[in-house]
RNA sequence: GGUUCCUUCGUCUAGUGGUUAGGAUGCAGCCCUUUCACGGCUGAGACACGGGUUCAAGUCCCGUAGGAAUCACCA
């Protein structure tokens, strides 16, 4: 159980340089629970001090992200790159307490040393050439970066909501660069600096910075400044099992909202994946802030799997959303479909029918397109399958059908219902033998709800055309 | 290669020394039924392996194997 005694405030830290992919999201959404749940604070913060990847449109993404998925911040969005004399001004700091020095290695001389370790199996790729040397070998016409000057001895631990102690030996973590040749921070400066001047109280990220805690803790304790708790969560994988890419899920979240998953939905499924409340499954944002803690996060990575994510959309969709939410959303894929803006009659007969098509969607694409053959005009194109229940035994039945529907003094459904009946029973003619070819001719498509339902969204007028065009009159 | 982390049905997971190892999803079958869905029921399906500790181990310890992360003047 994580500490809250002091007042909960979390973040969530990507850096622009691509979209918001799943497991940021993720990520965003148990930093946002998390703080949610103790009545603390939610920030977002862009890490943009690499000049070179970061761009405005990653930016934008990340906060239409955000948006969609409704993980708002409580103030105003850091820039990380706007901070930077800040950092560098603790940086100097470091400097004179002699916590870090000034090292003049090339890129060369560093790549060198790096082969060198590996070859020989040492922990540490800097071999602190410059670490004790005095100011006076400086070479003059080389501009320096800024070491830290790490601890050599002893351990580091830190107290992992999520992993427990992770012990790391202070000699296997090398003197890290925290300015520049340029002058300019980096990640590792920036964070520490930037978590303790927003009161960060607990971090919660992905554990591929699990590594990197220990060197932040340790320049931490350097400054002088108390730890924040740290909760680091199993990455996300591909349905392969192998990291995330984009070939296998790590998608931007508007690949998401593209495909018509809806934002509840894939914010459902994201919680399940490593993160449990029991049995529970299905889960509202209600419920999910009353129980979201650290200790119900596992400690395994998981798999990202489209199957349930589909199954849980069609949930949403057919028992959660209500059908003025869900005309909302689908309204203007619909109408783009249509080619034209839908007008007040049809709202009122899209919002009594949707009952009959959310039940049949799993996506709101699909659910969008599923109406439109009610505003077909005639005639009706035939989908293949459809096609062959349409032969001439079939179109000759239909005619009779036509005949006793068009005498029909009441266009309800019993009366319908008991028409159709009677004349099953007539030819003798099983209901499906005798409703198929009506579905087509009505929808164009052999797959449809009842058509009961359809002879009354259609109308009495509609439903006898349609027939008509693909019935044979003796 | 060094370091760190992980390992329960295909997948997501419950499980904190004594359970017929539970749920969800997916899959199969049956029922409902005018098609397709929805819904209902049934079924197959897991403790990676090997040693310990213990009366008793999925649960604790140690190995082995497999997987992952990380080792930048990226974040």
């Amino acid at each position: 159980m994580a500490d809250t005694s002091q007042k909960v405030v979390t973040r969530f830290a990507p850096s622009p340089t691509g979209f918001l992919h799943i497991g940021g999201a993720r990520t965003a959404l148990f930093n946002w629970l998390f703080a949610k749940h103790h009545g603390g604070e939610f920030r977002l913060r862009i890490e943009d001090t690499d000049r070179k990847r970061s761009t405005q449109e990653a930016t934008q993404a990340i906060f239409d992200g955000m948006e969609w998925l409704g993980l708002t911040s409580d103030k105003e969005p850091i820039f990380q790159y706007a901070r930077r004399s800040r950092h560098a001004e603790v940086a100097e700091e470091l400097l004179k307490s002699g916590h870090a020095y000034h090292c003049y290695c090339s890129k060369e001389e560093l790549a060198e040393m790096r082969d060198e370790a590996r070859k020989n199996g040492s922990p540490v790729s800097y071999n602190g050439k410059w670490r004790d040397k005095s100011p006076s070998e400086a070479p003059k016409d080389i501009k320096p970066t800024v070491r830290f000057k790490a601890p050599k001895e002893g351990q580091t631990v830190i107290h992992d909501l999520v992993q427990g102690d992770v012990i790391t030996q202070n000699d296997h973590l090398d003197d890290m660069i925290l300015l520049r040749a340029d002058g300019s921070p980096t990640y590792m400066l920036s964070v520490v600096i930037d978590d303790y001047d927003m009161e960060i109280s607990h971090v919660i990220r992905g554990d591929d910075h699990l590594v990197n805690a220990a060197r932040q803790a340790q320049l931490i304790k350097a400054i002088g400044w108390e730890l924040p708790a740290y909760a680091h969560i199993p990455l996300i994988h591909g349905a392969d099992g192998a990291k995330l890419s984009k070939r296998h899920g790590a998608l931007g979240v508007d690949a998401y909202q593209k495909m018509g998953y809806l934002p509840e939905a894939v914010k459902n499924y994201i919680l399940r994946l490593g993160w449990s409340h029991g049995d529970d499954e299905i889960i509202s944002e209600k419920q999910a802030i009353e129980w979201f803690d650290t200790d119900g996060l596992g400690k395994s990575p998981s798999r990202f799997d489209f199957a349930k994510l589909e199954n849980l959309n069609g949930h949403y969709i057919r028992d959660v959303l209500s059908n003025e939410e869900l005309l909302k959303t689908i309204k203007p894929a619909l109408e783009k479909l249509l080619g034209k803006e839908i007008n007040p009659k049809e709202e009122i007969l899209l919002l009594s029918s949707l009952d009959e098509f959310k039940t049949r969607s799993k996506n709101i694409n699909d659910l969008a397109a599923s109406p439109l053959f009610l505003f077909a005009q005639r005639p009706l194109s035939i989908i293949p399958k459809a096609e062959k229940l349409l032969n001439d035994d079939a179109k000759i039945i239909m005619g009779k059908l036509h005949n006793s529907l068009s005498s029909l003094n009441n266009w309800t459904k019993e009366d319908l219902e008991q028409a159709v009946k009677d004349l099953s029973e007539k030819e003798n003619l099983k209901l499906g033998k005798l409703l198929q070819p009506v579905r087509a001719a009505l929808t164009g498509s052999n797959v449809s709800p009842s058509v009961f339902e359809i002879f009354i969204w259609l109308g009495k007028q509609e439903t006898l055309n349609r027939m008509g065009d693909y019935s044979s009159f003796e």
